[in-house]
DNA sequence: CGTAAAGTTGAATTCTTTCAAACACGGTGG
DNA sequence: CCACCGTGTTTGAAAGAATTCAACTTTACG
C-alpha cells in the first residue's frame, strides 16, 4: 500500500530481480537457468566471514539464503557497516576484478551462496549478463545514496526509522516477512555502525520507540508496531522521484 | 607521493579511465574512438540544470569539461549533495533506463558534455561497453561508500579534510591541479549539504583551518597549505585495502 | 552454572545546531 | 562614480542532540 511491489510503474530501488536476471528464476524456485551459469554453491555458518577487507581472492557471489553484512574497519579502529545483503542479491563485484576487497563480508546467520564466473573474458561474451551487472551496481549505488541522504542532516530517530523500513521493505519484496515482523539478526551495535550513532544512543532511541508503540526489536525479530509513524519519520525516502 | 597515480598496482577508487574505455582516449586528446560512439555534444553555462529530479527524459552523459554537481531536495526541504562529477566521468545511468531521475544535475561552471547511446538494445550488442558501464557504476558506488564512511562517526574537521583531499586527488589524476591549488566552485553551503553539517559550522571549521595554515578556500580556489595535517585528518581513506 | 556478550541506565561533557544579525563582495542602474 | 541589492560569508550567544565514561543488568551459550 505504501510500497510499490515492482519497478514497472515507477522507480523502485530494490526489486527481487534487481540483480542478475537469472536471480529472478532462482527466487521463484526454478534454478535451472541459474545452475547453467553458476559454478558451485557454498554453505556458510553464522558469524563466518566470506572474505575480509584486503583479501585478494575475490569472487562474485549471489546470496541464495541467509543474511550477509558488509563492514569495514578503518585506521582509527572505527567500524563502518555499509549494508546488509539479502537473498537474491549480488556481492563481491568491484572495479578491479582481482584487486583487494574494500570491506569484509560476514554471514550473520547460516547462509547459502553461489559462486558466479568473474572474469573480463566471461562477461565480454555475455552482453546481457554484463548489462545486468551494471544494473546491479546501479541498484547498490542507489541504496548507498539513500543511506547517505538518510544520515546527512537527520536525527537519530529518523535514521533508525528509515533503516527499519528499508530493510523491512526489501525483505517484504522477497516474501520474507510475516505480517509486520521480520527476522533481524543485526545487533544494536551494527545499527549504530550503520547509521553513525553510538550503541548507547541507538539503545535509548529503540527504547523510546518501544515505549511509544512504534517499533520493537526482540530476540532477533523486528516488529513494526506503527507503520504510519515510522513512514513519516523515514521521510518518504522509499520513492525517489514521482510515482 | 601519498596517492597512487594509477590503478594498476593497487586499488584506486578514481582513475582517469575509470569510466568508458573511450573516455581515456578522450582525455588524452584523441577523441576519434569517442566520437564513433557519441551522439552529440552539449555546451551548458554555469548554474544551468542538465536535468532535474523526477525528469523522465534521462540521457547518459559524459562530462568533457567543467564541473557538475548532483543534488536532491527531499520532502522536508533539506538538500543533499551526492557528489561532484569531474571531467571524464559519466552521469545519468540508473537502474531503469527511462525511469525518473533520482537527483538533479547542475553545472556549476560552463561545461561541455557528450551524449552517449542509452538503450538496452545498444548495450546488449556491445559487451565491452556494458562491462565498462558496470565498472563505472562500481566506481561511483565506491566513492559514495567512502563518503558514507567519512560522514559516519566522524567530526566536522575530519569530514572537511577528507572532502578537500578527495576532490583534490580526483582532479590531480586528470592534471587539473596547479601545485596544491585547484579550481573549486562549491559554496560553503554545498560543502555543508555534502557532509551533513550546517553552513555556519562549515564556515567556522574552514576559518580555523585557514588560521592554522592547513587549508584555504578563496575566490573559488582551494589551496592545500598543509598536506600532512589534512591527510592525517582524512584518515587514510584514499587507500581502501592494503597497498 | 559460570562466563562472555549484549543490552540498559545515569550524569557530565562535547560538538553541532539554531536563531539573529552584521559584514563583504560583485553586479546593476541611476 | 556611487548607492543599492542580492548572494555568500562571518560572528556571537543560547539551546539541543549525541557522545563519553562508568557502572549495572540481562541474555546467550558452552
Amino acid at each position: 500500500m505504501f510500497f510499490r511491489s515492482n519497478g514497472s510503474t515507477g522507480l523502485c530501488y530494490s526489486c527481487p530481480n534487481r540483480h542478475f536476471r537469472f536471480c529472478k528464476s532462482l527466487l521463484n524456485g526454478s534454478s535451472a537457468e541459474f545452475d547453467a551459469h553458476a559454478v558451485k554453491n557454498i554453505a556458510v555458518i553464522a558469524k563466518q566471514y566470506l572474505y575480509r577487507q584486503g583479501d585478494m581472492n575475490n569472487e562474485l557471489l549471489v546470496l541464495r539464503e541467509g543474511w550477509v553484512m558488509l563492514t569495514r574497519v578503518s585506521d582509527d579502529g572505527k567500524r563502518q557497516v555499509f549494508r546488509s545483503v539479502l537473498p537474491g542479491e549480488l556481492l563481491g563485484f568491484q572495479q578491479h576484478f582481482h584487486g583487494p576487497a574494500i570491506y569484509s563480508a560476514i554471514a550473520l546467520v547460516d547462509s547459502v551462496l553461489c559462486k558466479v564466473p568473474n572474469s573480463v573474458e566471461y562477461y565480454s561474451t555475455q552482453p546481457e549478463l554484463a548489462l545486468s551487472l551494471a544494473t546491479s551496481e546501479a541498484c547498490d549505488k542507489m541504496l548507498t545514496e539513500m543511506y547517505l541522504g538518510n544520515i546527512t542532516h537527520r536525527k537519530a530517530r529518523e535514521r533508525i526509522a528509515f533503516m527499519a523500513l528499508e530493510i523491512y521493505h526489501r525483505l517484504m519484496l522477497r516474501g520474507l516477512n510475516n505480517e509486520y515482523t521480520i527476522q533481524f539478526p543485526l545487533k544494536q551495535e551494527d545499527i549504530a555502525d550503520t547509521l553513525g550513532l553510538t550503541t548507547i544512543h541507538v539503545n535509548r532511541t529503540l527504547h523510546a520507540f518501544r515505549d511509544e508503540g512504534v517499533l520493537q526489536i526482540h530476540k532477533h525479530q523486528l516488529t513494526i508496531l506503527d507503520y504510519e509513524v515510522l513512514y513519516a519519520l523515514a521521510g518518504s525516502r522509499f520513492e525517489f522521484g514521482p510515482i
